[in-house]
DNA sequence: CATGAATGAGTTTTCATTCAT
DNA sequence: AATGAATGAAAACTCATTCAT
């Protein structure tokens, strides 16, 4: 009998080896690097991705993962919709893990790639991340606006507003090379500005 | 009589020659395929740029400049701020180009480069644009406030909201593969939205 | 009570199942694809076979096998040294297991490695059987000669023109990819010139 | 202005220099050392030939244009038909240059290529070669038949005799890796014999 | 016996860059 | 100034072969 392996553990586990060399050195990041940086061969990579792209696609899907399951937590435990909107936004989790700079770069080629690589893969994944996150919001939002917590407002438009401004936020930062603290101050100071315009005391 | 060229001149053919590519295939586009868009030798293109970065660094100076002139027009003949806000945004003189599509791409590889390359003139080029443009928003929103046209608001981060959400439809349109046309209607929707909320009339 | 397994049976099936793959992708046929075509692991090929040329020996063992069986009834059956002669090129009984096609493939390969890898293995093969269909025709033309169903002629030179035609016919007509229905056309045509050549009621 | 290289000579030096690899290694001859053989770069040879395949053609052709050269001064100089049609099958011009055993192994590797990989320009050049021959090989039977040097006979049919029995020698003899001077006892022996039958004062 | 995950040597292939003309 | 032939470093990719289970 053959050697048993979990595939998608060994799948994983080279994704995430990978994950500092694509930081570091964009899509120029070679196979052969990757390999070296899992520990495994050149040819073990190409047995489990067949192109960079996969790679990408299967470090978002860790990252996901990880956000998706400490928000959850943190979702259940907030007392207000206005709290639930900014744990939406939070990403405190990947700093745990040393991630959160990373992911910055990592997300600039995930979208680099989206746009000139046409690959449905990656296309499919933002859709769908992109479409849960705009639902979610409008969810706290109608919530507020339901149990008085927050203004008679456009739950669409609204909606909206928040999720621009909070892509706006990353993608600028990412272009302007700033810290990951600033960056969340950046993202904070708006937040706090906006979760106040909506909020029903503030009237 | 020797042939006079202008050399600027020269150095913007081989770029708008080149936006096409740079459109399709991102930033695999080879020093060859230049060339030969350009009807110029390889040696030719390096005699007028040192790397394929001062290439997109010139491919966008040529849309600011297009852009910049054909608001500086607009914006005299604009009443109000609230018109001035949403001249800010407009890139219709792109379509007028044909280079509204290809400027979504080139955007995208412009911002994969400012994180991947670190190269400092794309980088400066990125955080100049922007600060120009906050300053701009700034400044007509300041304007509203002052002769009673908008409410009394936070300029600063009303401003920082307009750019972030601004950059946020761009980038999020991008990656969503959406038409010029629906990107034009979702951004002016969320434009009227905004820039109802801030004015007098509509307390 | 083990499963009992004929080791030649499965040597054989191993090479059976590589024929289409071999008549599709030549030489460059992977051992990968092999062992998936034959349902056994990769590993279990290298059991029963150390290179791939000797898989392709196999092969030929089983087509000459199918063939030799098949001629000896048919000659047995002959009634003249011209149908003998006759019967000595046909591969009908290839037709059958719908081999024909394939078959033509993989002497074009074996040919191609006996002359570029210098396996010794193959080498003999073919001087092998080559001689013994040389002996094998001289044999028949040397009874029509005794018999009187043929004219006297120089046995050794024309049993050398039948073996070099019907060799010349098959690579040709595998170099034009024409289909078996036109290669058998043109080996009767040519034969039955042959034959009707040598006849002594000809004269 | 850049250097005027005949790109014509160039790329027929690279096939040339490829020669002794292709005989030697066959099909896994390297790019690599087809370009050390060559003393250009890696890069120069993807510069003239696509693929391998492309250089195994312009080998071909460099041959045939060597052999047609010294067959048509020899056919003109030939007195009777009977020599003309040893000429056709003549190839001592490949000895001089001592590229006889040679192109045996590359003919070889010509055909193995023409069956397995179904390249076009590899395909039409068998044919187109191959025709022209029968055709010359049925003029001067015809030509001897008619001014009474030959007997009354089926051209068509005498005409693929002769060309059958010579692509049959050429490649027994590949496969028995027999020296080039045991293949030209064998063609002369043959063709001898194939004249004489027909030649008229041999009734 | 049987397996198929893992490997890395060996290739192919690309392309930015140089430089002779 | 302009060119494009030539280059080779570097990356991609393949696949026969091994070996732990």
């Amino acid at each position: 009998m053959p050697k048993i392996v979990d595939k998608d553990e060994k799948k994983r586990n080279i994704a995430i080896a990978s994950i500092d060399l694509f930081a570091e050195h964009g899509l120029k990041t070679s196979m052969e690097s990757i390999a070296k940086a899992a520990n495994v061969g050149k040819g073990t990579v190409y047995l489990y991705f067949k192109t960079k792209e996969e790679i990408i696609i299967e470090i978002w899907n860790f990252v996901d993962e990880l956000l998706d399951n400490s928000r959850q937590e943190k979702l259940n435990e907030a007392k207000s919709n206005a709290e639930k909107l900014l744990i939406l936004f939070d990403f405190s989790e990947l700093e745990k893990n040393g991630l959160a700079e990373k992911l910055l770069k990592i997300y600039a080629i995930n979208m680099s790639l989206i746009l000139t690589l046409s690959d449905e893969g990656l296309h499919e994944n933002y859709n769908e991340h992109s479409c849960v996150e705009l639902n979610e919001i409008k969810k706290y939002l109608q919530a507020g606006v339901d149990c008085g917590e927050f203004i008679e407002l456009d739950v669409d438009m609204v909606g909206k507003l928040f999720q621009k401004m909070h892509i706006g936020i990353l993608f600028d930062s990412m272009c302007k090379h700033i810290t990951i603290e600033e960056l969340k101050q950046e993202f904070y100071t708006q937040l706090d500005f906006l979760i106040k315009m909506i909020k029903k005391e503030n009237r």
